[in-house]
DNA sequence: CTGTCTTTTCAGTATTCACAGAAACGTAGT
DNA sequence: ACTACGTTTCTGTGAATACTGAAAAGACAG
């Protein structure tokens, strides 16, 4: 590493403008585009040094990385020094990121939901139309995430296979048009 | 509006929570949390004065939310001022929103992937594993985004149905365990 | 135990982002 | 064209976030 080629700086500054719209730190999104297209290992210092950032930021967007368990450090013979590698398996990857998304964000939603509505449901304060809308979005979200317990056990193999199909699966299932 | 109960309290500030952390501003997530649950349209004043923000902040938070696509102006009888009102089915809402971040976000970094891709294959900087890399993001971006424009044209009844089938369509489909 | 190398924590600083308030602009009625 | 009401744009300010550099903590070899 220590310098990228002009595609490959390009690919890690969109990426790394891609996490920011999406609510991830701009240098964590870089240092895992980096770790991600890096066939080997890296350790904190030529991320440092190769993004222009300080080690102890390398640091801490390391441990998040790892938080969301996209990262993980590996050891190299005869370095003592803590190395890095993304996880490479795309589709795997996007399936660890929706759970840790999840967890942390629609879980909590829809808790929150269940409480609104039992909440509503009693106080007199909370129309019923307010009533009426919390359930419709609880019933979305109940919906979809069973969809995704289920679906997200599927191997990758048989995920790619399921989605090359498309709109086929609608006359297969039988679920009229 | 003006008072909300402590239950839509609860939700729009959740709400808004929310927002930030997908990448969408506080007060323009809470503005579309208001508008959800208010069964009537609501002006931009009346969600100035029940979020406590400046008339300004509104506005330009509801042009956003106009962007989106998940607010639209509507005129009532006998009052000059806009009053706007929020999509009220969450699938169409979601598919709107889902619609938008692939516009502004997916497709951009599927054409920035294939312009790597091509250059990659050009130049002797970028070493072979790089290339491999950006392949596999590219393949995946392919084929969700392909089954996603296919997927999304079905009605939401339709969707449901499918969706709550979850794991069965496995065997239906003959797709293997 | 000591010295060296590495990682982590922390406090201060810089940058970015959100916001308020004022001014400018638009529109419809008279 | 003027007035009244509403919307949008703009600039300065404040708050939140990201970042750096230094110090502390940890690991290991000798």
């Amino acid at each position: 590493m220590k310098h990228l080629s002009p595609t490959q700086q390009k690919f890690v500054l969109h990426w790394g403008e891609m996490g920011t719209r999406w609510g991830i730190n701009r240098t964590v999104a870089q240092i895992h585009a980096l770790l991600y297209l890096s066939e080997k290992p890296l350790n904190a210092e030529q991320l440092a040094e190769t993004l222009n950032v300080a080690r102890s930021n390398v640091s801490t967007s390391l441990k998040e990385l790892q938080g969301w368990g996209i990262v993980k450090l590996v050891h190299i013979l005869g370095d003592k020094r803590d190395h890095f590698e993304s996880m490479k398996d795309v589709w795997e990857m996007f399936r660890v990121v929706l759970d840790e998304r999840k967890r942390r964000e629609i879980d909590p939603t829809l808790r929150l939901l269940r409480d609104c509505i039992a909440e509503a449901a009693k106080d007199k304060e909370t129309d019923a139309y307010t009533e009426e809308r919390l359930k419709a979005l609880r019933d979305f979200f109940e919906t979809t995430t069973s969809w995704y317990a289920q679906i997200r056990q599927w191997p990758t193999k048989v995920m790619v296979k399921f989605i090359q199909l498309g709109d086929k699966t609608l006359k297969t299932l039988r679920l009229g048009g």
